[in-house]
DNA sequence: TTCTTCGGGATTTTT
DNA sequence: TCCCGAAGAA
């Protein structure tokens, strides 16, 4: 179909380049886009899906995968934009791969209902197996463990193939031989307990589509053309998973960066992109040479750094944006000094260059490194995001209340059942759980029905089993409830279980868990808004479980953000702060004890995808010290400092020892480049960089070094050891500050000394002090204090019970000492105490 | 059975 | 620092 004249087609709006053109316009069999950061590789790929519904291709012919929820949303959204109307479905393999299991499943043995566990699931359940098989969790440790499962079902490897491979080749070491034992156990019970880890998700479908011609040809029928983003990433599953669906039709467009190649360690392969002619030898290659995103001092350096890796294939790269200003290198004693660095810098740049701070944006090597720089900021009242890797879904209260409505969609689901058996406390205990769970297995029934029946097993306690049959009882009511969303079932179960009622909303901790409870409600609304027409149980779970930190990431947010440099791949920011750019850390020290050269150059690669993220402007940081997990550890330049050439001299002239001398002092001159004077005596200016650093070799932080750089006329004028207590350094503001706070007071302490000061606190008070407990009501926003004590019992009181929650008096007999009340609890069950000696505690007398 | 405390160990990156 | 498991107390 070629577009009516007067009409020009998508792909001709005059915003490509003529080798973009040509992979917009190509349209059947193989095409390759190998190109460089910010050449437009994902601008193509959009463009693409958009010439190919013009040229009349259904949208739902095409497939478009990513790798982030983030990416496919975008990429969704500008084809929506450019053809109005037409919606694409754009995917991530994840995701993807799960919709298909829902359809396609059982050719593996999995039910349409089948639970995706997350990364702490899969922990507990290898725990499982480990004390299952008496393997000692410290010397086998689960994360390694997984690890080496996980690598394995990336290349889509069954349990029984690793094994064999393990016995039979003889070339696996003690270490296999035991991942071959826990790998082929854990594996039963996911299926058993009807789950999937995350590997599976790819794992499964890659042997479903080798094993079962007729859903291979099914698949390959219906995505007639196929599009991957980040090709350099892919894992043996994925690239299997993408041959198979293209075998037939090999409409199949890629687009990468073998230079952007960073997931090695989860099994990405670079040599799907390298040999992808091979595999498609009628493939169309499309090189894509010039940068659009940054200037031409980020891109200078990018290439200096990135010829370091020696296993490479050269590339060129130029670009017509502005020479750009100079990238600086800053130096702090610590990584306190160095949160308060950035976030003056970062207020100098926005205030001079009149940017919003969501022009900003810090990476990091680890997660670990964001909290002295939240502090900073948050001191500095910059507003800031994290892309965060315990974000919200990892929050406990809102696993548990997952835990429950996966257990509703899937019965089978054990370890939803473990993790919510006895949350809140029933007095169901971790032998009775044991217990009913050998029984369970051995009758080869469901936790949840073998709770339904314990009755009918003598080994548990006549307690434990009422408990069970209580808990079953609840669940059972509320998978019996019509579905009418996921809110209504939401709050039910709030009901139903009495979940939060025992938090007090005058406990900092507590009352986070409250939001966190009340944004898991708010997020099951927008997920009934958004799926309005067919709102599932499962379909709110499919999407929590494949959530990434980054999907949290809001451009729009105003906001400076900050993410690891593995998250920022394939985005840009304006100006880029790249913080602890250190050996040990950038290169990462688990790189430089691996023998093969392969993981330095990995890291090589990170650097040079964060430094290419930036448009305009990048700062680098490193500190002198740093604190490490509790001990403080002397830092180094990275050597990547050095690769990258800051200076701008040629190679010869490299190694030379005076550049201290031969660049101008700071502030002196424009070679500065408008750059934030760290020499300005201002004392607001806490935390600035102890020296700009050169990079070279000779900044190698020594104690010689920061006093050479202390002296005046390059450096800050105050000494370093005296920045640490400056007079007006900002003081963490205390937050409301009560009479009788003991907060003040514990500040002073070390976390564990105050954690046992607060629990002593919350001890005595639950012991008949002040009752400042939050009832049910109180939850729905209706709470008070009661002041009665605990001699005083009435009818219509509500009360609380440390296991079983919230109820109401509904008898009394009795006085004093004698008193007995009846109370019922919200699941309807009444039980009767003796006032004196029970638990019991008046709350939200009104 | 549950709660608390304490010691030891750690994977760094993620769907 | 953070998390888990062991051990002891209630
Ligand atoms: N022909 C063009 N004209 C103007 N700007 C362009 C053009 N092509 C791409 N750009 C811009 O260049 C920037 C980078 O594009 P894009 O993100 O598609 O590159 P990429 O190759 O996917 O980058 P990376 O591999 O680094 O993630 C974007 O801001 C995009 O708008």
């Amino acid at each position: 179909m070629r577009p009516r004249k007067g009409v020009p087609p998508v792909s001709a709006t005059g915003d490509l380049n003529p080798a973009q053109l040509e992979a917009v316009e190509h349209r059947d069999g193989p095409l390759l886009v190998l190109a460089g950061p910010g050449s437009g590789k994902t601008r193509v790929i959009t463009r693409r899906i958009a010439r190919l519904i013009e040229s009349g291709i259904y949208p739902s012919r095409i497939l478009a995968l990513t790798f982030t929820n983030k990416a496919a949303r975008e990429m969704e959204e500008r084809v929506a934009g450019l053809m109005p109307g037409s919606r694409v479905w754009v995917s991530t393999f994840h995701r993807f791969c799960a919709q298909l299991l829902r359809r396609y499943g059982q050719a593996v043995g999995l039910q349409p209902n089948f639970s995706i566990l997350d990364s702490s699931d899969q922990g507990a359940l290898i725990r499982e197996v480990l004390s299952e098989q008496n393997i000692d969790s410290s010397h086998f440790s689960p994360g390694k463990l997984l690890g080496r499962i996980s690598k394995s079902k990336s290349r889509l490897q069954s349990a029984e193939e690793f094994a064999r491979e393990v016995l039979d080749g003889r070339q696996g070491n003690y270490f296999d031989q035991v991942v071959a034992r826990v790998y082929q156990n854990y594996q039963d019970l996911l299926l058993r307990a009807n789950s999937v880890d995350f590997d599976d998700l790819l794992c499964h479908v890659g042997r479903m589509l080798a094993e079962n011609d007729e859903i291979r040809h099914d698949l390959g029928e219906r995505y007639r053309y196929i599009l991957v983003d980040e090709y350099q990433d892919t894992n043996f599953a994925q690239y299997q998973i993408v041959k198979m669906l293209a075998g037939s039709h090999r409409n199949l467009c890629v687009t990468g960066d073998p230079d952007q190649s960073i997931y090695g360690w989860r099994g990405a392969e670079l040599g799907n992109i390298l040999q992808f002619e091979q595999d498609f030898p009628e493939t169309r290659v499309v090189r894509l040479e010039r940068n659009y995103r940054s200037t031409k001092v980020i891109c200078r350096a990018a290439d200096a750094l990135i010829v370091n890796n020696v296993r490479r294939k050269a590339k060129t790269l130029f670009t017509d944006n502005d020479e750009g200003a100079r990238i600086e290198s800053l130096f702090f004693d610590d990584q306190h000094l160095e949160g308060e660095g950035v976030s003056t810098v970062i207020r100098q740049i926005a205030q001079k260059e009149g940017r919003p701070w969501s022009d900003f944006a810090i990476f990091y090597r680890v997660n670990a490194l964001s909290r002295p720089l939240e502090l900073a900021l948050g001191r500095h009242r910059i507003p800031y995001q994290v892309a965060a890797g315990l974000a919200f879904y990892e929050r406990a209260e809102v696993k548990d209340l997952l835990a429950y409505f996966r257990l509703i969609s899937n019965p089978a689901d054990r370890l939803a059942f473990q993790r919510v058996v006895n949350t809140p406390v029933r007095g169901i205990g971790k032998t009775t759980v044991a217990r009913l769970m050998d029984w369970a297995d051995q009758q080869g029934i469901a936790p949840l029905d073998a709770a339904r029946q314990a009755d009918q097993f003598p080994g548990l306690t006549r307690r434990a089993t009422l408990a069970l049959g209580r808990f079953a009882e609840i669940i059972n009511r509320l998978s019996m409830t019509p579905f009418a969303g996921v809110t209504p079932l939401f709050d039910e179960l709030l009901k139903q279980t009495g979940y939060g009622t025992g938090l007090d909303k005058h406990d900092e901790a507590d009352l986070q868990k409250l939001a966190n409870i009340e944004e898991l409600r708010n997020a099951a609304a927008q997920y009934d808004q958004e799926h309005a027409a067919d709102p599932t149980l499962q379909g709110f779970l499919e999407n929590s479980s494949l959530v990434a930190d980054l999907d949290s990431v809001d451009e729009a947010s105003g906001k400076v953000t900050l993410m690891t440099l593995h998250a920022a791949k394939g985005l840009e920011f304006p100006v880029v702060l790249i913080v602890a750019v250190e050996e040990g850390l950038l290169p990462h020290d688990r790189s430089l004890r691996s023998e093969s050269p392969n993981e330095i150059e990995e890291e090589r690669r990170l650097m040079f995808v964060g430094v290419t993220r930036a448009r305009e402007r990048l700062l680098l940081t490193r500190t002198w010290s740093r604190d490490m997990r509790g001990q403080r550890m002397l830092s180094a330049p990275s050597r990547f400092l050095e690769e990258l050439n800051l200076s701008g001299r040629r190679d010869g002239e490299r190694k030379s020892h005076d550049s201290l001398a031969r660049h101008p002092p700071t502030g002196a001159g424009n070679d500065r480049n408008e750059l934030p004077d760290p020499n300005v005596d201002d004392p607001a200016m806490a935390g600035n960089p102890v020296a700009i650093d050169e990079g070279g070799p000779e900044a190698i932080p020594s104690e010689a070094f920061v006093m050479k750089a202390v002296k005046p006329g390059r450096t800050a004028r105050i000494p370093p050891e005296k920045q640490v207590s400056l007079p007006n350094e900002p003081v963490e503001a205390p937050v409301t500050v009560r009479p009788e706070d003991r907060a003040a007071a514990s500040a002073a302490l070390s976390r564990r000394e105050r954690e046992a000061l607060e629990a002593k606190q919350r001890r005595q008070s639950k012991l008949g002090g002040i009752p400042n407990l939050t009832t049910g009501a109180a939850l729905l926003g209706a709470g008070g204090t009661a002041e009665s004590t605990s001699s005083n019992f009435r009818v219509g009181m509500t009360v609380r019970h440390p296991q079983l929650g919230v109820g109401s008096i509904v008898a009394a007999s009795g006085e004093g000492k004698r008193q007995t009340v009846t109370v019922q609890f919200p699941d309807g069950s009444e039980r009767s105490f003796l006032t004196q000696k029970s638990p019991l505690q008046p709350v939200g007398l009104r």
